[in-house]
DNA sequence: CCACTTTAATTGGTATTACCGATTATGATA
DNA sequence: TATCATAATCGGTAATACCAATTAAAGTGG
């Protein structure tokens, strides 16, 4: 059985390989120029094999490094996560936790979920980012977020999720488009193209679809929107009609308009809400616990 | 932010655990007792936190100490892994590969297997190692398995899987008492605690219960076989009829019997063999590949 | 064409620490 | 009480991690 590598040489690759420059490289790291370089090569030979080629000014990782630099990415955060456990003593819910969200989900959720966190949780310091379901995916595994709070179902790429409850959607239109529709509202009797959607990286758009049964494309308007703000705007213009989830309903994002929201034809017209965290983590029992405080505040809170 | 623990130290407290004397552990190690006593007591202080509970003679781990194990064995067996696959060039399946499979799949799947990839792939180092689905389970977690062929669906705990194929169910008895069936049977035109099956802790049964729609417990003899070589005896002598996996009467199992396989009914009697492996794994194509050779082995291959 | 800068590797010296063997302290056992 | 087994401690040595300074090579600018 040969070496181990040691996980400070290992650091050093991570470091290199986000800067690729030895000298910002080794500032990052708190070493000197030298340490890195020879760190380097010694993770080389014990390693067996040519992680960076080099060209006598400059210098490129190899396929190989790329591969060892993802796997160190998941050793390093690994034991960055069993060194933040052991030296909060392993008690529940406190320390460093970084959420990542999704934005048809951050705006209608992060603010309760603060403040009851921090009531019921002071030790715990939340930090929180919101970018798209496949971005926070990656910053996931890079080790940059502890969890993520998701619409599901997403491919989870072998991460684990607790499944926190269902967020019913709503058809949503002006008043006097809604006067001669019964519930719940069948989508032939709209117009085409009198349903707007959000931009196509956002999950919801997907869901709603999926949830609503809304196959027939007909019926939706190529415009796609940014946000949920926005959609509630070309609603209240009566451009037409358009999905929002019953969270931001319930948050009053209908406040101060002339809109109504009806139900929408479709089995089981919601999306799912989950948590989602890394396989590998040694905090699950917090996970748990935060699983717990969100479905909380969800309109249908089914924690499995 | 602090410094790392070494990988070396937490090698000397998985030793420790295992060997639960200072002495063995150190033999274990390579390193003297001093060194390894003086690891842990490093460890404890980078870890901030006591992980054994010394009383002057023995000792104990702590329930933090038992929590840093686990997380730590994690991290070394990614660690071996990444060394493992360095070493080996990042060359597909090439180097050692620890195979585990049940018990009512190995007899019927791993001859043909091992000669399969002995020709297809001649630097692959295959060790195959029989239990029961959740030993297996325990032994990948530990890194001393990296795969499993297992009978599926299973709670997959974090890892992930390849699905293999189909292994349909047959309804086995002797044909004499087939003589006034139709396919597929019915089962109540047979008489009651006339079905065997497997001991409980065989995946086996639980698959062929669900898979064939056998809610009706009454048909089920309370007696219970400890290998399907038992149950073709019972078989054939007449005590009542009993579900085989195709896979196995495939290759043989009921040569030289007076049994019959008969379809059975229930939608989709069949149970799904899936590959099983880490999501920490660095080896993703080798496992591809491995899982390409088994399915091919299968009866009904659906590869995905 | 030549200073000047930037880059990564190399060198030599120093401080750290990993490790061992020997010793000690403490129970358990005979 | 003597002996044994165990884990911690101690003192010395070998290994190595690290740095500052230097070198080598390749751009850059005048």
């Amino acid at each position: 059985m040969s070496k181990l590598p040691s996980l400070k040489n290992l650091s050093y690759l991570l470091a290199l390989h986000q800067h690729q420059n030895f000298n910002r490289a080794a500032e990052a790291s708190h070493v000197s120029q030298s340490t890195l370089s020879s760190g380097i090569q010694n993770l080389e030979e014990q390693l067996g094999c040519q992680l960076i080629e080099r060209d006598h000014k400059s210098f490129l990782f190899t396929s190989m490094g790329e591969q060892v630099v993802d796997q160190a990415r998941q050793i390093l955060t690994s034991t960055e996560e069993l060194l933040n456990f052991a030296q909060s003593q392993g008690k529940l819910m406190e320390g460093p936790m970084r959420l990542g969200c999704i934005p048809t989900i951050a705006p209608f959720l992060l603010g309760d979920l603060s403040k009851s966190l921090q009531r019921q949780y002071p030790k715990l310091q939340l930090n929180f980012r919101e970018d798209t379901t496949s971005n926070l995916l990656l910053h996931l595994r890079n080790g940059e977020l502890d969890a993520l709070v998701l619409a599901l179902p997403i491919d989870l790429q072998g991460n684990l999720s607790y499944v926190l409850g269902r967020d019913p959607f709503k058809l949503v239109m002006h008043k006097q488009l809604a006067s001669d529709l019964s519930e719940p509202v069948i989508y032939n009797q709209l117009p085409d193209q009198s349903i707007f959607l959000l931009e196509r990286e956002h999950c919801l758009t997907g869901h709603a679809v999926a949830a609503c049964e809304l196959a027939d494309s007909a019926k939706i308007n190529p415009f796609t929107a940014t946000s949920l703000h926005s959609l509630v705007q070309i609603a209240d213009a009566r451009l037409g009609a358009t999905f929002l989830p019953q969270m931001a309903i319930d948050r009053g994002i209908l406040n101060g308009t002339d809109l109504v929201a009806l139900k929408p034809s479709g089995h089981q017209a919601a999306r799912e809400i989950g948590l989602v965290y890394r396989a590998t983590t040694s905090r699950r029992q917090t996970f748990r616990k935060l699983a717990e405080s969100i479905a909380a505040l969800l309109p249908e809170p089914t924690l499995s």
